[in-house]
DNA sequence: GCGTTTGTTCTATAAGTTGTAGAACAAACG
DNA sequence: CGTTTGTTCTACAACTTATAGAACAAACGC
């Protein structure tokens, strides 16, 4: 694992590790099937607490990313290839998505240089699951 | 001032009044020399407490977008035709569309849907700026 | 079966955040 | 001068965050 979490952000540790896995599935280092640390593993590793842990582990299962199991740890459930979103998914991205979106127009990056970012970042994704199949 | 905010959500009060602040900075509605209510006022339209909204001002002051000033309320500063942003803000800015980004694309999101969604995004704060000049 | 590990679920505590509340003061305006 | 407003302070209740310990059932190796 290459997670790595900022204990002095003002980001709740809880998030950062959430953060990272959804980041680590997108960019297809944690491809669906791979199976992640365990509870107090992970915790350990961080030298934080494993309820911490458990925390992140829980939104990630609501979120219909990971499957718990006991004794194996945490199995990825899906990644970028598995199948379309859930129903009411991307209306409540959208309306994120609008909020960030305004705070760079309003600080005055041009439309062009945001799209540019976005695909750019979409790019560094891709770039890790290049599976030559 | 047509601006909104859920009493029951779970975003804090003072975040939801900046974020519609910033997007109505972004969609024209509040172009640059604009002029917003005073503290007390917006809050009692709100019914909430007027401490509340002078943290969402704050906010709004530390990010550049608003001057407040005695007796007149606040006035924006900035909008997306003022000039560039600031030096760092583009790199703050990508690593949290990185996050969201990252969501989208772990829950299958496709990436042509996804700048899709930006673009259609964009257009409505463009729709709101239309200045026949 | 037996022991160990792990997820899960409780309680508890200290520190920080959120929202409300009231008081006080200097600056701005008519 | 009197009023309004931003600003700053203290204070309080409710909630969040992170840690901590205890206990239990499920899963696994031996």
């Amino acid at each position: 694992m290459i997670l790595g979490v900022d204990l002095a952000s003002e980001v709740p540790l809880y998030q950062q590790l959430r953060d990272r896995v959804v980041e680590a599935i997108a960019s297809g280092i944690l491809p669906a099937g791979s199976s992640l640390p365990t509870t107090r593993q992970l915790a350990s590793d961080f030298g934080i607490n494993f309820h911490t842990v458990n925390k992140a582990y829980d939104l990630l299962r609501q979120q219909g990313l990971l499957r718990l199991t006991r004794k194996t740890g945490a199995t990825v459930l899906r990644d970028a290839h598995t199948g379309p979103p859930p129903p009411d998914f991307l209306s409540g991205w959208r309306s994120r998505a609008r909020t960030l979106l305004a705070e760079a127009v309003a600080h005055g990056v041009s439309e062009a240089e945001l799209l540019e970012t976005c695909e750019s970042v979409l790019a560094t994704f891709r770039a890790e699951s290049e599976d030559p199949a």
